[in-house]
DNA sequence: GATGAAAGGTCTCGACC
DNA sequence: GGTCGAGACCTTTCATC
């Protein structure tokens, strides 16, 4: 990868409706070249996917929710199951373990705190869980799917997986 | 919006690149009107763009970080101006103002701990903040951009942005 | 909403410099 | 990396039912 890559992911990133010729043009390569690069890509798995972003208004899930979950001490087959029961509600767009106070951090988006609370509900209903706190979002001031580029390494090599 | 809509909202959030007379086949309608449904979506907002998802791994952005900010009560300049710092690092994905404890909670990612440092340093160097606390994500066991479309609402009007 | 068709554009790839 | 070209495939419209 160089910087015509970082290039190309940069315009990728943001739009993935434009034309390969529109890319190269862009980008300052020929279409086939910048083809053969975008083909590369998705080959290696650096573009994983192309999908499309939907407004949350418009699909009713307007309010947004960081739950901090602390759990005891359990069994991998505990752990097992409640990645597994938590990963399953659609609800939950992001699922991180964490280190430090919290053990595990959830994004939920739902239409309303009403909904929160049924969706809550279901959850504690289906495993059984030491803490859990929420915290609503009020205003969301940034959201986005972009990757900075400004940490990409170019090697000589191509990196593996 | 009905039930098709919603299909074919499904099928876009996945994949984009689905053609649209397999679009058509997989909700069950022929090219024509699905085309024009499609078309409707997007002129209504609903699509709101295609992206293409990259690998973190692969632009080196491996590392997850929430970073939990407490402000004093500060001037409406003073707000603008930290909306605006904070808007502008590329690192920063979500940027969400809270209700509750914490005052604001961003998603940052960075290649690693040693690159947030930076971050952060470039972060305050640019802004002054009260309390920042980190939280490192140490796996991420979900992450997603498909909204939950169970929630959508049929109404026999065109609901307005 | 379905069909069928036509025009124009884009993608994909092979050949060659 | 660049150019050319050809065929397959899609998108986009339109007319008709």
């Amino acid at each position: 990868m160089d910087r015509l890559d970082k290039k190309i992911l940069r315009l990728l990133q943001a739009d993935t409706t434009l034309a390969v010729a529109d890319v190269a043009k862009r980008v300052g390569l020929s279409t086939t070249p910048c083809w053969r690069r975008i083909q590369k890509l998705e080959e290696e798995g650096v573009i994983k996917r192309r999908v499309a972003i939907l407004d949350p208004d418009k699909v009713n899930t307007r309010v947004t929710v960081f739950v901090s979950i602390r759990t005891n001490s359990h069994s991998t087959e505990w752990l097992r199951r409640f990645s597994e029961v938590v990963t399953t509600f659609p609800e939950v767009l992001e699922f991180y373990r964490m280190s430090g106070e919290v053990d595990y951090l959830l994004r939920v988006v739902v239409p309303d705190i009403a909904a929160y609370d049924a969706f809550y509900k279901r959850l504690i209903e289906k495993i059984e869980i030491r803490d859990v706190s929420s915290a609503f979002a009020m205003e969301r001031i940034k959201s986005t799917t972009e990757l900075p580029l400004d940490y990409m390494v170019f090697d000589k090599e191509t990196r593996e997986s």
